[in-house]
RNA sequence: GCGCCAUUAGCUCAAUUGGCAGAGCAGCUGACUCUUAAUCAGCGGGUUCGCGGUUCGAGUCCGCGAUGGCGUACCA
């Protein structure tokens, strides 16, 4: 609140330039109607440079200059540039399949007659001989050559001088191989699919970091490794969906926008709800809802989605990533670590990869067993010094300040064992281990231990150093319940009481039983990078930027 | 938040001590019926991120700002 922008100063400017420049082109290209009567005008270069609204044709590069050019001669002489659609009888993959493994000798005619389209990705224009290399979206690429015998002076001609790098363009024709034995169409007509008016970027350097991001659409034309990230994050999704299914779990969906924010403690997005005239919050957790619907009877329940945290961005850390949360009745943490290993372990297979690199060069065999093991043991091994519940606070702060680890004056025992781990501990953990029995202060909606006092049934799940998923045998007793929620929010509000913000709707439906269940929640977007190796702005498609 | 580094043609990058802003790809004109980062000949393309300053002269030095990267801090 006290952070939110004044109503000036960031958002004007960028208003002024929607309302100047984008709404105008908005309208073209909305409108089919009028998008196509407008077509003409474009060519219209001496409209005044008054009209800010559109750039003047001679500030635009020289290269955009050239193709929307050429984009008029297409108009002109009854070759649409960008047509409803063309013919295309096979995918370049699917001719790729029929003929690669045929083993065709050098200059073979098929006598198989297709259409074929893509984005072109290569020229070479010679005298009489013109070839073109293809590319459709998961990379394939399949040659085509145009020859002056086969398409005549005039078509060949047009094709020399209107189709550029970057274009979509049909061709039809024999598939044969070259005199160099690569399987080509040997085309007897062409057609363009549609007009690129900007270059392709060089395809033999890789874009700028910011431009990869920036402009995604580019990577993914020019990078295989960009159009790998995309597939294989769906095929994780995929994964992880079947596994849930094939254990009976139910899939659901829950409100993005909410009225109280819960399920974790991180700054949210304000919103507003007009209907309601109410300020609304975009989620940061999925917990309470599907809580809900637990208590409601979906007694295996899961969520796959967006969660936004208004927080500090880095390789690690999104505003917006993807969460997966589950939460199954009569389970507990051993059942969320059945179910997290074979999440993660299906996952990895169905994208080839259950052998991963560590952050330091370590292999991590996903396949192999995981190692379970409680906090303070871990905390013991790393400081060399034998750390139980029974520590007292002062020692614990001694150890602490031995090695250097910073610690905040109101923190208890709990607190401080918890920020001994996080800075000593669980960076080193690349083998994929549960880090379990943690202090009840510091899991407030975990339940007890059963034998160990002051020890709560939690677990995070940590892979490469990493997060990946907590899990809890969940706290399910309403009045607890409610003072924790109470405790929480009393701090958040900075201990006024008046400032509390309590989700009555989600108490009122503990109150009414929820059964003994474990729950989890896994960073989708974490498991994504752990598999392929990749920086977080890699595994989401159009990270957040700040605007150019 | 703080610190360091970067920003030059459509893309990726050069530019010596402050002294005419360049290359490869891409583009344009021409040659070439087997190219595939083709080759050959010729040509065009720049608000050097923005605003100010120092200087005879600034891509280069100084100040402020923008964006990005890295580090660090914060972060159920």
């Amino acid at each position: 609140m006290a952070d939110a922008p004044g109503p000036g100063d960031g958002l004007r400017p960028q208003h002024l330039t929607t309302d100047r420049e984008e709404e105008p082109r908005l309208g073209t290209g909305r409108s089919t109607v009028t998008g196509h009567l407008r077509l003409a005008p474009m060519t219209d270069r001496s409209a005044d440079a008054t009209s800010a609204d559109q750039e003047p044709f001679e500030d635009l590069p020289e290269q955009v200059r050239v193709r929307r050019e050429k984009r008029q001669r297409l108009v002109e002489s009854g070759r649409p540039p960008y047509p409803n659609t063309v013919r295309r009888t096979h995918a370049l993959a699917e001719l790729r399949r029929t003929f690669d493994f045929q083993d065709l000798p050098p200059d073979t005619r098929t006598g198989e007659t297709v259409s074929v389209a893509g984005r072109v990705i290569h020229l070479r224009n010679t005298g009489k001989l013109c070839f073109v290399r293809l590319r459709e979206g998961d990379g394939t690429e399949l040659q085509a050559m145009l020859s002056l015998a086969d398409l005549g002076e005039e078509s060949l001609a047009e094709y020399k001088s209107l189709v550029d790098i970057g274009d979509f363009i049909e061709v039809s024709g024999e598939v044969v191989t070259s005199r160099r034995g690569e399987l080509s169409v040997q085309a007897t007509g062409w057609t363009m699919a549609a007009k690129a008016l900007r270059p392709l970027p060089n395809e033999h350097r890789p874009l700028s970091d910011e431009a990869r991001v920036r402009q995604r659409y580019l990577d993914l034309v020019v990078n295989p490794e960009a159009r790998a990230m995309v597939r294989t994050k769906a095929a994780v999704l995929r994964s992880l969906r079947s596994t849930l299914d094939d254990r009976g779990y139910v899939e659901v969906e829950t409100p993005i926008l909410q009225l109280t924010n819960g399920g974790a403690a991180a700054r949210p997005f304000r919103t507003h709800l007009n209907a309601f005239d109410q300020q609304m919050l975009l989620r940061i957790a999925l917990e309470l809802d599907l809580k809900k619907a637990l208590i409601g009877g979906v007694d295996r329940v899961y969520e796959i989605g967006r969660t936004f945290r208004n927080e500090g961005l880095d390789s690690t850390h999104a505003a917006e990533f993807s969460m997966l949360e589950a939460y199954e009745a009569y389970g507990d943490i051993e059942s969320m670590k059945a179910l997290l290993q074979d999440l993660v372990r299906g996952a990895a297979r169905s994208v080839g990869r259950t052998v991963v690199s560590g952050r330091d060069g370590e292999q991590i065999d996903l396949e192999g067993p995981w190692r379970s093991a409680g906090l303070h043991e871990l905390v013991s091994e790393a400081l060399q010094a034998e750390v139980t519940t029974e520590t007292p606070l002062q020692d614990l702060r001694d150890l602490a300040d031995g090695r250097g680890v910073e610690l905040q004056e109101r923190w208890g025992t709990g607190e401080v064992v918890l920020e001994l781990y996080e800075k000593l501990v669980e960076h080193t953990l690349i083998q994929p281990t549960f880090v379990q029995d943690y202090p009840e202060s510091v899991r407030p909606l975990a339940k007890p231990h059963p034998s160990k006092p002051g020890l709560v049934e939690a677990f995070d799940l940590i892979v490469n150093g990493v997060e990946l998923a907590p899990a809890y045998t969940e706290l399910n007793d309403p009045v607890i319940q409610r003072e924790r929620l109470v405790e929480q929010s009393l701090l958040a509000a900075g201990g006024d009481p008046e400032a509390m913000d309590l989700d009555e709707p989600f108490l009122r439906a503990m109150e009414h039983g929820m059964p003994p269940a474990g729950g989890m929640g896994m960073g989708v977007d974490r498991l994504v990078m752990l598999l392929t190796g990749a920086g977080i702005r890699e595994t989401i498609l159009f990270p957040l930027l700040r605007p150019e």
